[in-house]
DNA sequence: GCCTTTCTTTGATCGCGGTCAAATCGCGCA
DNA sequence: TGCGCGATTTGACCGCGATCAAAGAAAGGC
């Protein structure tokens, strides 16, 4: 039994993202001052929590759903830069503005904080200053990575990474029905492609064998090598 | 005039990149402790630093010269994921593996430290860990801006916008000539292009009169505006 | 259930940018 | 100054992926 000074805050005593997100990097008195802090917004799909070049007073933890961070030119054309999964951080302690938009993709709760009370709490925690910066690293790891896809790859072999990635994210074996979040335009905004060629491309792959396509939102694997060969 | 417990170090003393780099973000005993870590290394243009997945015990700082990190498919397709400028952290602190190599495009000087003991340093100095999340965070987001170019930009919007930064981040006046520390091939690698591309939108603007080329390694904005519409 | 709306698929065509090839430039060096 | 080699430019051509258009399939509303 814990003592009244170290009881784990209610909303943060179930939650399960806390062993892969932040939270679960600080002792319990850190995340009762952290939770202090948080209010927890909900998202509903297609709606935007914070806004390219605006900026922002807040940042996040995703507690469920999923969400896109999106840059846009004038004339409409628009990049996905990454998605935003449960545990994932989101917004920029230390700036202002925001260099891309924040949409959820599907419904979603984030636990938001004051951006300048969590500068002020990261700068009086350091494990929670090192597991950010830890994730950070990831995060751009995970960026410079989708860089050479962006800049390199096929059409067939963008298409193919992601269905790859997207399985193995889901740890599922072949012949396995793995989900798939992102509709079409959505797809086709992550790997810098049209939805006519994302389509195509899908269809190719099913009709020679090496996925199927048993509904819109989902996708198994039929021959694994060969949809790593393709992904080059 | 310092004490000695309070004395820079001669290496840090007439250190211009102090200013821009983490060096110039923590106080002098910190600087101390971190300058008793470092080792000078000295990189001839052309050779590697930190190669793609194999595992890094040095990060460091640039002190001079110019460096790309890279990354590669196995068939030899190249993508550049950034430069390194003056001040520019480069390794992966808390991370054994690189995701790109890291290769002197210019003959270099980095200020080098034992990743393990420059970890150990940045859990000790609040400040220092500090800077570097803010640092990070920049990267992150110049990263991602560079996913909006690869991603969804024409050939010729890229080029226009590489002339734009270059000659933005030297502070150049319209006509006054901008030096181009980048080979075609090496402009083509970041740009996600071929060289005959590069070469032909180079001088497809140059015809139009919206930069000159007064030599291979140096050009002019004649037209700023132009140059920035171009860019999109 | 049926209708509307939106998303997806498929087809036809076009143009951008890649590929292959050759000429030319520019720089180091004898 | 002339030579040699790598880097750059230029040309010809082609294929991939974008664009335009239309049909088909799901999803939401009444």
């Amino acid at each position: 039994m814990a003592s009244a000074a170290e009881a784990m805050p209610d909303r943060c005593a179930d939650c399960e993202i806390r062993r892969v997100a932040l939270c679960g990097q600080i002792d319990v008195s850190a995340l009762r001052r952290l939770n202090t802090l948080s209010h927890t917004e909900r998202l509903r799909a297609g709606s935007t929590l914070l806004w390219e070049s605006e900026s922002a007073d807040v940042v996040g933890i995703v507690r469920t759903g999923l969400l896109k961070l999106t840059a846009s030119l004038e004339d409409g054309r628009e990049q996905t830069l990454g998605l935003a999964f449960p545990g994932d951080f989101i917004g920029r302690p230390f700036a202002a503005d925001m260099e891309h938009s924040v949409t959820a993709i599907a419904d979603s709760t984030i636990c938001t904080f004051s951006r300048t009370r969590f500068e002020a709490l990261a700068g009086e925690v350091p494990d929670l200053q090192q597991a950010l910066l830890v994730r950070t690293f990831k995060d751009l790891d995970r960026a410079r990575r989708w860089m050479l896809l962006l800049g390199r790859k096929s059409a067939g072999e963008r298409v193919a990474s992601l269905l790859l990635e997207t399985a193995e994210a889901n740890g599922a074996d072949p012949g396995e029905p793995v989900p798939l979040p992102l509709s079409r335009q959505q797809i086709a905004d992550v790997l810098g492609l049209t939805i006519e060629t994302v389509s195509r491309k899908m269809h190719l792959f099913a009709r020679s064998g090496v996925i199927a396509l048993p509904s819109l939102r989902s996708f198994t694997v039929e021959r694994p090598g060969e949809l790593a060969r393709l992904a080059a």
